[in-house]
DNA sequence: CCATTACGCTACGGGTCGTAGCGAAAGCAT
DNA sequence: ATGCTTTCGCTACGACCCGTAGCGTAATGG
């Protein structure tokens, strides 16, 4: 009864191995040219196809190179370093050469820029990118929770909020670090980094404990 | 003695007036139209300007559109709340809704994206808007340590070292959460991110304490 | 063998870029 | 006033890239 697209269509196939050799081009091109400089004839050129072909498959630059970065984000790990502290140090430099990567660095906020006026791109960089990373910041706390390290969730709206928020504050502090300020999230940084995000601010402050959390008002 | 560049040249003096309405223009263009399609005809258009005139300030999009964003930034202000936790609220609420802007949305995410092949254009950045809202961070801290709820900094190098720290995990949450997550950074949301700043992630954690320090290696 | 789809290639109108050249306008110095 | 200098508006230009149409060919399934 799958009358609509059948597993097989008929005709010539679409080469996989054209699909490859684009997304390796776009990213070459990234690298050579940044984004502004890129275009698509050249990627064809650099791809050994048509331009025609290119523009069979992808509607534009944009949903381009959003597909041909979102591969070099399947590559972050989350290894088991034995604590959360040592946990969050290892994914966070693993991102940050991520984004040490020239064509990662000028594909990202690009596609990011064009996103904020096409909805459409929106959701294609958060399927494609933000969601699947998200698995990191689960994994990574069931890790600590089991360790006892941070405790239980109330319930699994909240459970929700705080992965998204913690996503953010984590991805987005490299992000800033290195392609706003431009400077380099090393080492040093990455261990002050944790530091904060795990034990706050306030820390040895004369009003950092209770005092603090009442000023916060509660939970 | 001042031979070179007198205060006051020779020749037609350049139109302020013409300054403000170019960097007016293109704000609006990036409303309308955004970075891509963006034009600098279309601007010196609107401006009421020649396009020539346009070249003879600005040597391209990018710098055009750094002046047009910096100026948006320098409208954010820190009044005192009363306690950290609240001055944290307040500025990141503005900047927030900053980012809500749409000439601020795709002007800011594409000139870092090609500030990352461009050091001219990174510097112009950094001293155009980066460093010039440190100041936020610094004016902050100072506050809070004369209240007591943060300790004061060991050192120089220490203090600046964490004020940049702060700096990119403040921005680059909100910048993260609005544009690379796209959703809304509202109350709720800010109330949580400062909550986790000042009294991190392990808070109530059974080994959230001094624990935790030891684990994280001392100061 | 035939229908169907993908592919490579060429060519095209349309738009933007960044610059050159020119005469006119608007300041300063004498 | 009268030069001198610099900016301004305007027009025109070659160069580049865009996105699509058209065609013949290649590869697959029925």
């Amino acid at each position: 009864m799958q009358s609509r697209t059948p597993p097989t269509r008929a005709g010539r196939p679409r080469s996989a191995a054209a699909d490859a050799a684009i997304l390796a081009a776009t990213r070459a091109a990234l690298v050579e040219l940044g984004w502004s400089r890129l275009t698509l004839g050249d990627v064809a050129t650099r791809a050994g196809v048509a331009k025609t072909t290119l523009y069979r498959r992808w509607a534009g630059k944009n949903e381009l190179v959003v597909d041909a970065v979102a591969e070099l984000f399947d590559e972050l790990r989350l290894p088991d370093h034995g604590s959360l502290a040592a946990d969050i140090e290892g994914v966070v430099l693993q991102f940050a050469a991520l984004l040490a990567r020239p064509e990662a660095r000028s594909g990202l906020m690009a596609v990011v820029a064009e996103a904020t006026r096409d909805e459409t791109l929106r959701d294609r960089i958060r399927t494609s990118i933000v969601d699947r990373q998200k698995r990191l910041v689960l994994e990574g706390r069931a890790r600590a929770q089991s360790r006892g390290e941070l405790p239980p969730e109330p319930g699994p709206e909240e459970a929700a909020r705080t992965a998204d928020l913690i996503f953010d504050m984590v991805a987005g502090a490299v992000v800033h670090r290195t392609l706003v300020s431009a400077e380099p999230a090393d080492e040093e940084w990455v261990r002050g980094f944790t530091r904060i995000l795990l034990t706050g601010l306030a820390t040895h402050s004369p009003f950092g404990g209770p005092a603090l959390l009442e000023e916060l008002g509660g939970v």
